[in-house]
DNA sequence: CTATATTTGTGCGTATGTATG
DNA sequence: ACATACATACGCACAAATATA
């Protein structure tokens, strides 16, 4: 059994990790397949009740991790490697 | 040759002072040209490797010298004089 | 062509905690 | 005590890009 990452809020490592680690979980385990969109800001916002900037911190790791690219006004998407 | 002034990390002079000088020999030097957005705060933070308040008090300083003028959602421009 | 909804980009203001000089 | 600086996190607003009705 593969499980991803748990979330804790209360915990020593900072949301925004947390939910980057979860998400990039969700892309190596392919449950967020490439060339498809990742969860949306506002939906990142919603399913770990955070700020926008925590869920854009969240996203902006997967950036800078090469595994999203994101396009302004459309989304941001898995990479095809 | 007109240079602008150093980044001195560990210098005396507060980080927000110099990126504030930095940015206005860029202005004064026409690198950032009037009705122009002068860098995003993210990517003043990048560009000198400062936490966002720093960026922010150095941009603030640049409006208390009337050099730019910011329009909230958009970005910060250099005034043209 | 216009209007609307969605998503991302940028900025403002504020707050808490830590650390250094 | 104070100023500076970093890290994290919340809420809000407006602008721009994109897609669709």
């Amino acid at each position: 059994m593969s499980s991803e990452p748990a979330y804790d809020p209360l915990g020593a490592v900072p949301r925004y990790l947390q939910i980057a680690r979860i998400l990039r979980a969700r892309i190596e385990s392919g449950a967020l397949e490439p060339d498809r969109p990742i969860p949306s800001e506002k939906a990142v916002e919603q399913e770990f009740g955070v700020a926008r900037q925590t869920a854009r911190h969240a996203v902006a790791l997967l950036r800078e991790w090469g595994l999203v690219q994101t396009v302004p006004g459309l989304g941001t998407y898995v990479i095809r490697r």
